[in-house]
DNA sequence: ACAATACATGAATAATTACTCATGTACTAA
DNA sequence: TTAGTACATGAGTAATTATTCATGTATTGT
């Protein structure tokens, strides 16, 4: 009944690592060595005697127990994190920049690099809220957003922060599996993964019209509650994701994901989008957050490019 | 975004001062000072800058805060323990003693004393599930059980653990805004607070029948999903709860809760037993457990014959 | 008023954590 | 075959934790 507890900077690690797949980029998250985060892991695996990730020479794969932890783990952060959140602003005394966006976009973008803003800027504390639908901006619960769409809100202050290309993805041992595709239309024979919303259909559509292909028919595919759950079943093997290139960028590099059709150029119709209440922008903290971020947009777009090529 | 987090026996201190509403008895609990535990709570409470508890004169109420982020912390615990229990079971390597028995049980009499049994068995693990509701004796998923009924369930090694007394229960402070009940049937002029269950009503009748009151009407009353949840309604000052001796003989013993109309004396009906299947009660670990398990037994129902007098 | 109860605080100390550095090991890519 | 990638391991060290002991402080009970 009494077990162990490992430290909280050992679950810590754990949840990045399980996040990134892989110990150096979680490292880098977590501003410490790889050989720490080695450390932190083995300390757990001693301590209850399991294995939680697996080597599969240069990649690792999380193991059943693995599967089975992380999300406790994961959810006692998030929990505690929001829990705060809440005390703190029952007290009025918040002074962190709580800022709303999309959840994939949090898990898959900004939470595996804010790690670099809180580095520049221990004193700002960022105070995340998510959501799985695109919602109003609320200026009484968020300082910032990142919002998805065309922009020209008009009761905003907005910026561009970033455009994205859409594009199929999928892992290399599915590849393996089905042989390379070598024509767009071939994916209609391939199962297609999803998210539960009619505008996916509509985008996927759309980058078969930029490749050139007419779709009489969509094929059926597995349908998942979050964009992220999508993209986790694509790199599990399971069939071929319409991703968009910051969703993707990091499981790229790091090779769970290939891009299928690189020379489809098919550019996202909507961007993210900085915004907040105007005249609020020059807020010392609001600008460091917005000067940040357009930072790092640049960069993964730099990337995207790369990418491209 | 990136809180610090206490140190994992921090939150475990919390939790159980939650749960006894007192340092000295998380302490004892946990084998360690009173002066560590208050240590420990003071961590927390500098690290995130809140309170978590207050001070009332000789007792202390959980904050609003506190009464937030406790159930994020407990749930934690649990969740944890659960999954590593069945991850060890999956393996087939467990060598856990397995305990199954009501939540209420485990929550107000079993894990409050499990730390002695550890202290006493360090080698020995134990694994407790829990249900709100009897349910069969699953031996492919537990070693022992501890079963509330009549006994005599012939397919099962069984022995007598806990014989209990039936009584109202109410905080002092609760004495003090109505009144102290002069004649047991004044109960039914006061908020009953009850589990949602047929039985809980049949037991307050069994119980004005001992007192030597009829009863034409059952007054109606608070309802909770579980007995814990209407003893500490009763110790928040919501009313008077029925309540087994083995649930309340720390809460009585540290003033939170009163025991109404000692003298009437009501015998439960049922019993707690220790259950194994036949033939395994002499397995070490299973031995060792009903030896200890008996013995704090003893030692409670000492007890309860000294809250008699 | 004094005694009992019960948490609060500071100092001290041993144990544990949280890393880094250096190197090892295994797989993959060229 | 060699170089690159990426986790694994051991040694070392500074920082933090996890207490205990001694004492303080406030409330309650007699």
């Amino acid at each position: 009944m009494a077990i162990r507890f490992p430290p909280m900077a050992a679950l810590r690690a754990l949840e990045a690592v399980a996040r990134h797949l892989s110990y150096t980029h979680a490292a880098e998250e977590l501003f410490v060595t790889q050989s720490a985060i080695s450390h932190q892991i083995k300390h757990i695996e001693d301590l209850w005697e399991i294995k939680l990730f697996e080597r599969r020479g240069r990649r690792i794969v999380l193991t059943e127990a693995g599967h089975a932890l992380v999300p406790v783990v994961r959810d006692f952060i998030r929990r505690i994190t929001a829990t705060l959140e809440e005390i703190t602003e029952k007290d009025g005394s918040s002074s962190a920049l709580r800022v709303t966006l999309l959840q994939s976009f949090a898990f898959k973008w900004l939470v595996p690099r804010l790690g670099h803003f809180n580095h520049e800027y221990p004193d700002i504390d960022v105070w995340i809220s998510t959501s799985d639908e695109l919602v109003v901006f609320d200026s009484e619960k968020a300082d910032v957003g990142i919002r998805l769409g065309y922009g020209r809100w008009g009761n905003l202050h907005e910026e561009l922060l970033l455009q994205e290309y859409v594009f199929p993805v999928c892992s290399p041992h599915f590849l393996e599996q089905y042989g390379v595709p070598e024509n767009p239309e071939d994916l209609l024979n391939l199962p297609l993964l999803r998210r539960n919303a009619v505008d996916i259909l509509q985008r996927w559509r759309d980058w078969f019209k930029d490749a050139g292909v007419v779709v009489k028919k969509m094929p059926k595919g597995t349908q998942f509650p979050q964009t992220s759950l999508a993209l986790q079943a694509a790199i599990d093997d399971q069939g071929v994701a319409l991703a968009r290139s910051a969703h993707v960028l990091d499981d790229v590099k790091a090779g769970r994901l290939v891009r299928l059709f690189p020379k489809v150029k098919s550019k996202s119709n909507v961007s993210y989008f900085f915004v907040c209440v105007p005249g609020r922008e020059n807020e010392p903290q609001i600008a460091a957050f917005r000067d940040w971020l357009m930072r790092e947009a640049a960069q993964s777009e730099k990337e995207f490019e790369e990418m491209l090529t």
